[in-house]
RNA sequence: UGGCCCAUGGUGUAAUCGGCAACACUACUGAUUUUGGUUCAGUCAUUCUAGGUUCGAGUCCUAGUGGGCCAACCA
C-alpha cells in the first residue's frame, strides 16, 4: 500500500505489536469469511477492504473463505455473486476456500474432545436446551445427559452422523461450564443433525457443525494469523480459543481474533434480513437496484471500485458504534467520476430555444472537450443548430441578479457555442412555456478568439440540438430512506422512512454521439452529475442511472432564498 | 441482578513513551472558472462528568454517567 507514512488503525497496532514481540511476518495471513446466504453490502465492502488491505499492507497472502455451515439458507448463487463482488472490487484472493472442505477433519476432531470427555451428546430438544441455559443473570443447569459415558456418546455422535435419527432428535455439546458468566460458554452446541442437501457437499453429511466450532478451527486449519470480525463477536472470543486449545499444536500458527465496529451507513439499512425485505416486498427491483447498498447496487448505479475504496481507507476502522454520512460516499464516488469520465451534454427536463437569428435550416459543428480534467482525452464534434433544447429551470422570465441563468433580455452562454439573448417566450393556454425566443451573437462562437467570443457572461448552459438530439430514459435515484438511521427508532418500523421519491424515470435529450454508448459506461452529464448505462439498455432504447449528482451551490442558494 | 466492549467538532477517523488536539467529509466565507462542477484560501472542539497521580493527562488511576453486545440446533 501507499500508506506507509499513514497512522495506523487499532488492528494494525496489535499486529505492529506481534512482529515486535517476535511474530514472523512471513506468517501473516488474512481472511475475509462471508457467508454465502446473501449478497454483499457496503458494510462488507469495508471488511474486505480491511483484510485485503492488511494482506497489501504486509504483503500476506488473504484467503476468501465461505463459512458454509448452514445448508438451509446459502446456496452457490451467493458464492458466485460474493466472488465477483470481491473482484470487481479489484482484490485477489490466495485460496478460496470452504469451511465445507473441513468437515471431516472438524467430525474426527469432535469424536477427539468426546473421546477426552470434553463433549456429549444430548437427547433433549431445543426448548429444554435453551431453558437450562440460564440468563444473563443466573447460571444455567446442566444437562441430565452431561455425564454420558463416553463410549455411548461415540456411539450416538456415530449414529447421528450416519442419518439414524431425525433432525433435532440429538445435538453433540461442548462440555465446559453452565455457570459461566459468558452464556457462550455454557456448553455450546457444536453439531446438530440436518437432512439437508449442501450446494457443495451435497447430501453427504447430515449433521453439520456450528459456527463457533467451525470458525476457529478453519481459521487454523488455514494458518491465519488474525481473525477479524465485527463487535458481536467479542464475547465469542472465549470460546473460539476455548475450541482452538483443543487442537492447537506448538509449532503452529494460533488465530487471534479481534473485533471491529460495523460500518453504518446513514439513510440506508446494513442488515441482510432488512435488504431481503426490502426485495422481497418490492420496494427495490432486486439486490442490484441502484438504490440499495449492496456492492451490485452500487456497481450498477455507476459507483467505481476506486471510489468504494477510498471511501473504505477514509472512514477507517474502530470499535465504536458509528453512522458514516452518505455525503461521504458521494464525494468519494465524485471525486474518482471527476477524474474519469467524459463530458456530454443531455437535458433532462427540456425546453425548446428558437434562435430567431439564425439561418432557418442552417447548421455546424462546434467543439467541445471531452474531459478538462485530463489533458489526453481529447476534443468532439458537436452538432448546433437554430433549434434547441435546454433546461427547463434554467430559464426564468424574471429573476434576481443572483440567478445566473437566462432571462428574459437577459444573456447566456451556451457552452462550446455562442451566447444568446432571450427575447420573448411563447406558451401554451395554461402558461406552461412552449418556446424560447432568442437571438444569437455571431461573433460570440467558443474559441473564435474574437472579442465577442472572450466576452464575460455570468452563465454558461449546457444545450443539445433539436434536430440532432437523442432520447434515452434516465433514472434518477435518490436515497432509499428520508431518515439518517432508518432502523434506529424504537416505534418506529424501518420501512416507515422509505423515500417515495428514491426513483423519478424522465426521457431525456442527449447528444447524438451517445447514441452507441454501452452497458457500464460512465459520463458526466455536465451541470447534472454522473451518470452509467444500465444493462436494461437495448438496441435504440438506451437506459442511463444517476451516479450521483453534481455539487450544486445553486440549490442551495435558493433554498436559502425561500 | 452477572459478564464483555465503547465514549475526541455536525459526521468518520488520528494523536509515538504522558508533551502545541490532526486529517477527511459536511456547513459557512472568499478567490478562480465557458460546468453555480473542478481547483485554491479561510472559519467551526471546554477530548462524557467528578475526583486523583504528574512540571504536564485525550492518553494513567478511582468513581459515576451514557451507549452497545450476550439467554439461535443462525453467522
Amino acid at each position: 500500500m501507499s500508506d506507509k507514512g499513514k497512522s495506523l488503525n487499532f488492528i494494525e497496532h496489535i499486529i505492529e505489536e506481534d512482529l515486535r514481540n517476535g511474530f514472523p511476518d512471513h506468517l501473516l495471513r488474512f481472511r475475509f469469511p462471508p457467508e454465502p446466504n446473501g449478497y454483499l453490502h457496503i458494510g462488507h465492502a469495508s471488511s474486505i477492504c480491511l483484510n485485503f488491505g492488511l494482506g497489501l499492507r504486509y504483503d500476506a497472502p488473504v484467503n476468501l473463505r465461505f463459512d458454509d455451515t448452514n445448508p438451509t439458507k446459502e446456496e452457490q448463487e451467493y458464492v458466485d455473486a460474493i466472488k465477483k463482488d470481491v473482484e470487481w472490487l479489484g482484490f485477489s484472493w490466495d485460496k478460496e476456500c470452504y469451511a465445507s472442505d473441513y468437515f471431516q477433519q472438524l467430525y474426527d476432531w469432535a469424536e477427539a474432545l468426546i473421546t477426552d470427555g470434553k463433549a456429549y451428546v444430548d437427547s433433549q430438544n431445543s426448548g429444554d436446551i435453551a431453558a437450562q441455559k440460564g440468563t444473563p443473570t443466573e447460571a444455567g443447569t446442566n444437562s441430565p445427559y452431561r455425564d454420558r459415558p463416553v463410549e455411548e456418546n461415540l456411539e450416538l455422535f456415530r449414529k447421528m452422523k450416519e442419518g439414524a435419527f431425525e433432525e433435532g432428535a440429538h445435538v453433540l455439546r461442548a462440555k465446559i461450564d453452565m455457570a459461566s458468566p459468558n452464556m457462550l460458554m455454557r456448553d455450546p452446541v457444536m453439531y446438530r443433525i440436518l437432512h439437508r442437501a449442501h450446494h457443495r457437499t451435497n447430501t453427504d453429511w447430515c449433521i453439520y457443525p456450528l459456527y463457533d466450532w467451525t470458525h476457529g478451527e478453519s481459521d487454523y486449519i488455514e494458518q491465519v494469523s488474525h481473525s477479524l470480525c465485527t463487535l458481536e463477536f467479542g464475547p465469542h472470543r472465549e470460546l473460539y480459543d476455548w475450541f482452538l486449545d483443543q487442537v492447537t499444536a506448538s509449532d503452529k500458527v494460533r488465530p487471534k481474533q479481534r473485533e471491529f465496529a460495523r460500518r453504518n451507513l446513514s439513510h440506508t439499512v446494513v442488515s441482510k434480513r432488512k435488504l431481503l425485505q426490502l426485495v422481497e416486498q418490492g420496494h427495490v427491483n432486486g439486490w442490484d437496484d441502484p438504490r440499495m447498498p449492496t456492492i451490485s447496487g452500487l456497481r450498477r448505479r455507476g459507483c467505481t471500485p476506486a471510489a468504494l475504496r477510498s471511501f473504505a481507507e477514509t472512514i477507517g476502522i474502530a470499535k465504536r458504534e458509528n453512522v458514516v454520512d452518505v455525503a461521504l460516499l458521494d464525494h468519494h464516488m465524485r471525486e474518482d467520476l471527476n477524474k474519469i469520465t467524459p463530458r456530454v451534454m443531455a437535458v433532462l427536463d427540456p425546453v425548446r430555444v428558437i434562435i430567431t437569428n439564425y439561418p432557418k435550416e442552417g447548421e455546424e459543428w462546434v467543439q467541445a472537450e471531452n474531459n478538462p480534467e485530463d489533458p489526453n482525452s481529447g476534443h468532439r464534434e458537436l452538432p448546433f443548430s437554430g433549434e434547441l433544447f435546454i433546461e427547463r429551470e434554467d430559464f426564468r422570465e424574471e429573476a434576481n441578479r443572483k440567478f445566473f441563468r437566462l432571462k428574459l433580455g437577459g444573456e447566456v452562454r451556451l457552452k462550446n457555442a455562442y451566447i444568446i439573448k432571450a427575447e420573448s417566450v411563447k406558451k401554451d393556454r395554461e402558461g406552461e412555456i412552449l418556446e424560447i425566443h432568442c437571438t444569437y451573437d455571431p461573433k460570440s462562437r467558443s474559441g473564435s478568439g474574437t472579442p465577442e467570443s472572450l466576452r464575460k457572461v455570468k452563465g454558461t448552459l449546457h444545450w443539445v440540438s433539436a434536430r440532432h438530439a437523442i432520447r434515452g430514459e434516465v433514472r434518477l435515484y435518490d436515497r432509499l430512506f428520508s431518515d439518517p438511521t432508518p432502523d434506529g427508532h424504537k416505534e418506529k418500523n424501518f420501512l416507515d422512512f422509505i423515500n417515495p421519491d428514491s426513483l423519478m424515470t424522465v426521457t431525456a435529450i442527449m447528444e447524438p454521439g451517445l447514441k452507441d454508448a454501452k452497458p457500464g459506461e460512465r459520463y458526466q452529464f455536465q451541470r447534472l452529475g454522473y451518470f452509467c448505462v444500465d444493462s436494461d439498455s437495448t438496441e435504440g432504447h438506451l437506459v442511463f442511472n444517476r451516479t450521483v449528482t453534481l455539487r450544486d451551490t445553486w440549490a442551495k442558494i435558493e433554498l436559502k432564498q425561500v
